[in-house]
DNA sequence: TAGTGGTCTAGACCACAAA
DNA sequence: TTGTGGTCTAGACCACTAG
């Protein structure tokens, strides 16, 4: 396999050997050329090799280890970026214009079920925020916020009236870890009405628990309006 | 601001600087110091702090142009992977026994919506294959896949009676591109009979449309059983 | 134990974009 | 124009692990 073209930066190297993978030249479970011999190949230094395979170690298609060499990885699980945008944001790049109505806000005493995702006592005072999303005027989702009054100290009435909270939030209280489930539930009565759709309907339920360090930031469920889907894509 | 310790390895230096901008010394659009000036701070070359700062800006915490120096991301929009796995493999993954059961399979002229997802004329004969997976036994998710003939040259019945699509085609004509939508839908009744669950329950369905290179592969609709969630995080 | 990738250095040149 | 990050080199030592 002579090459007529020598690509020597680690791109075009990077490049040539996803090409020998995903045209099936390596196989899954193949060893691959050690970096060195491929650094006289390309006619460059292993550093530049290793960048390039290193990148595609990464991303999945590789599976390297000292002494083991470098090998085709046996099954390749991609993965599929999901944005945590700002709400305000994800409707903005749909190109609609994001509207925001707050319907409810103050200090409540947390459910059950939240405290104990939240991993706090029964019975605690948190925040509940709920809060309604438009796109174009049109309702588009519904957000229903717990925050931990001790985790998000300094937010106050005077922020979620006007902005939501989690535009405050990523500036002063950013999350360093969440978990995030996505559901399909049908539609609650008090929930459609918003959404000016018919009760039971099948629709998106995110909930996203997030973390400050080890401190519990909030419990977030926003409720996606019937027919509205999450896209992303490799 | 002296440091007792200065650690002087790429993942060292990743932590303090990402540490700096959680703890919110530095803001979002802050401008940290150079690469040059870190360097002599922390004691190491030019080339171990740029590791450090090119792995945080591409996790989005930090975004770096020529000239323009490294600014704290202004909204670090984070992304979720989402695992794209060979079924099987996300059953075992749970801790139950997956199973596999066909429910049809054979060429079938592709529905107008199919072939126009996939690019593709309409009326054009397809392969049309559903199963079912089952986890310790009980059905679990339902798979709905359109192929294309051109593209995954050389699958038969032979490969799809005994083992899963994915798994051939992992193999075979593994896909390097993808888009994904992730919906919520009522249970239609013959799927809801397969999962001996009511018609109409709210249940995840998504839908992925697959190229290798610019070619199609086909178009998958995976059922999940109602009350399914998919989990993420950061 | 020996071989592979992982990391770091000290330097150089280049590409891009801000001033 | 000029300063910043982006890349590459040639070399070195180290850490892990397969044989």
């Amino acid at each position: 396999m002579s090459k007529d073209t020598l690509p020597s930066d680690w791109k075009a190297i990077r490049r040539d050997v996803l090409e020998q993978i995903q045209c099936g030249q390596w196989k899954p479970g193949d060893k691959i050329p050690r970096e060195i011999e491929l650094a006289a190949e390309y006619g460059c230094t292993r550093s530049t090799v290793g960048r390039a395979l290193r990148d595609l170690a990464t991303a999945g298609f590789l599976e390297r280890r000292r002494k083991g060499g470098t090998v085709v990885a046996a099954n390749p699980t991609r993965k599929a970026p999901l944005d945590v945008p700002i709400l305000r944001d994800a409707i903005r790049s749909t190109g609609a214009e994001p509207g925001y109505r707050l319907l409810q806000a103050g200090p409540e005493r947390a459910p059950p079920e939240i405290a104990a995702a939240l991993g706090l006592a029964a019975g605690i005072e948190l925040f509940h925020v709920r809060a309604l999303y438009l796109a174009n005027g049109l309702p588009h989702q519904i957000e229903d916020r717990w925050l931990v009054p001790a985790t998000v100290r300094g937010l106050g009435p005077d922020h979620w009236c006007t902005q939501p909270v989690d535009e405050w939030l990523l500036r002063n209280a950013p999350l360093t870890r969440a978990r995030i489930e996505i559901e399909a539930i049908a539609l609650p009565a008090d929930l459609a009405h918003h959404f000016d759709q018919p009760a039971q309907s099948a629709s998106l339920l995110v909930t996203r628990i997030s973390w400050r360090q080890s401190k519990p930031i909030g419990l977030l469920r926003l409720y996606h309006a019937a027919g509205e889907r999450l896209k992303t894509g490799i």
